[in-house]
DNA sequence: CTGAAAGCGCTAACAA
DNA sequence: TTGTTAGCGCTTTCAG
């Protein structure tokens, strides 16, 4: 590797000292010079390829222009929007994303925090949304500013960005409600992570709002975002002999899960079942039936929780201690051919 | 921003000059020490909760443990896997991964490039597949180790890990001829990137293997990887009069807007057309007809780049000036039911 | 085996 | 307006 040109070959080229040539290379110390000496300097930096070393420069800043994002893996469906938001957002201003996933497993969620610690990155975004993690103790003590994505946490102590879930339960519950059912089943997702738990709240609120009978809506543990759970779990609804007509599963897999379930009982969706999705995730539309969902705006909350951090990073050292209220947004429903009136059954 | 523990600590700590505390914390030199006062220094360093800082590191060692990945976006269903092998692959070993994605635009790939060459990532993963594409000086001067994803470069002069397409588009004619097709249409995707072109030429010579006649196999170029130019493309054969049997779309979403074309003209598949798409994305084995693909292993892919990547780099400066073989990933043939025996049409 | 000292490339006081 | 001088935290000769 051929080494690159320093800030002194461009300072002998302009023949200026080196910290003359440093201030008229920097935005805001360039007034400090005379233009003269500026341009002549500005220009040997160009005809050299000059390129600042981010290393040299960030020991002294103490900055890397970097941040850290912790994702819970890279594949789910709803996780390469969020990514993408804050991606787009954190370049556009001269930020670098690093990335790690911890596939599942708060042990490595908290490895890959601690990678970006060492890094010195300037922030940090967590999508972790297991509910017994707990941050490294550098983050609890506020060092590096974070914001959490999917994810509240109880004393609201972090910026969040999160779904509405309870706005998105309303709006599915009001749907079937609209439609004559009055007998709706959930099926939750792992209540170990923030998304399944406050689904199963939302379910619980609407169906409380909607003024129907709580007794009369069961909720199953699917245990998992994985649609065999989603059947497992809606076999067992079927095969206990309720008498439910709609069920809400806590996401899209869940519910592909649980219509396969009533098919291969001979029974029909929407004809004897109305089954609802979340997340909208690609080709559902296309499914027979169509899956009637909850549609996040998941590349905004990516690009919001970008925004939230660049304006804490701006703030600097004096961290706001005063409780953030979690930024909701907001949820749409979807309505496809899944759903439909309570039938004669 | 409470200051971390430096190295100077670690030394006063332990009684011992930072020299010494530095050899005793490197590996490496840690053998030029007495094993006690390594220990001790060790012990001092575990106590303050010593993290040496990569930047001063980077300093000196010329080595950021970061590589920068390129991606021509974060959305596209084949993308994550690709970046989730490379990510896992690379964060073993202590690296950490910067992406940038181009959003299908070669002057963003080039921003990124630049963007990661500045921040002097110590490797770089480029799966922008865009032939006019053209990556800066600093890459083609080889001046740090590059491979290739999703894409091969004519002269071979960097390592490339690519799907066969050329075997792929094997599995599929065969799998058509043997169903009793001797009239297959190709709805190539964009000829401008790597993928869509090599699909087409893999068309070409597999038709020509299986002894079919070119004429009567026409291609149609939908110009792009999206569902509704599929749609226009086969519609446009469709109306022309064309007697084929079977289409053999470049990519999933192309395949599914041929499907919509067939069947608003009170087609079926495949009882009239036979119909293959290439990825195997999420939920085509769930639509009616489930379709009928090739399925790459991408994760595999991005594992494959990220350790030939680490190869290059452990070999150093001397880097192989020899043109690289591209490592070609094998695909498998999915049959579904978008696929079956020539109908009596 | 260990200490001294130089310096990676840059920025930021402080002088002139 | 410009130059001088210290380092940022670390590794690495070079002495001892």
């Amino acid at each position: 590797m051929a080494k690159a040109t320093t800030l002194k070959d461009v300072a002998r080229e302009a023949g200026v000292h080196i910290s003359t040539a440093s201030r008229a290379l920097n935005e805001e110390t360039r007034n400090e010079l005379s233009s003269e000496t500026a341009d002549r300097v500005i220009a040997a930096a160009e005809l050299l390829g000059y390129q600042p070393h981010p290393f040299a420069r960030g020991l002294r800043t103490n900055r890397t222009l970097s941040v850290g994002m912790v994702l819970p893996d890279l594949i789910s469906p709803f996780i390469p929007p969020i990514l993408a938001g804050a991606q787009h957002t954190l370049s556009e201003v001269g930020y670098s994303l690093l990335i790690g996933s911890d596939e599942v497993s708060s042990s490595r969620t908290k490895a890959a925090l601690e990678t970006f610690l060492d890094r010195r990155v300037d922030g940090l975004i967590v999508a972790n949304a297991h509910l017994d993690f707990a941050p490294p103790d550098a983050v609890l003590r506020r060092e590096v500013p974070t914001v959490l994505i999917s994810r509240s946490v109880e004393d609201d102590s972090f910026p969040a960005i999160v779904g509405d879930d309870r706005a998105a339960l309303g709006l599915v519950v009001r749907h079937l409600v609209g439609l004559g059912h009055t007998k709706i089943a959930h099926v939750a997702g792992p209540l170990g992570i923030s998304t399944g738990l406050f689904r199963k709240y939302g379910f619980v609120d609407a169906i409380e709002q909607a003024g129907l009978s709580a007794a009369q809506c069961p909720i199953l543990d699917a245990g998992s975002f994985r649609a065999e759970d989603g059947h497992a779990a809606c076999s067992q609804l079927l095969d206990s002999g309720d008498t439910v007509t709609a069920i809400v599963a806590a996401n899209d897999l869940l519910a592909l899960g649980c219509i396969d379930a009533i098919q291969e009982r001979g029974l029909s969706v929407p004809g004897d079942f109305s089954v609802t999705g979340y997340d909208d995730i690609a080709l559902v539309d296309r499914l027979d039936p169509a899956l009637t969902t909850i549609s996040l705006p998941y590349e905004e909350m990516g690009a919001v929780a970008a925004r939230r951090l660049l304006d804490l990073m701006a703030d600097g050292g004096d961290q706001v201690e005063t409780p953030h209220a979690p930024i909701l947004l907001a949820p749409s429903l979807v309505a496809r051919s899944s759903t439909g009136p309570v039938g004669p059954r």
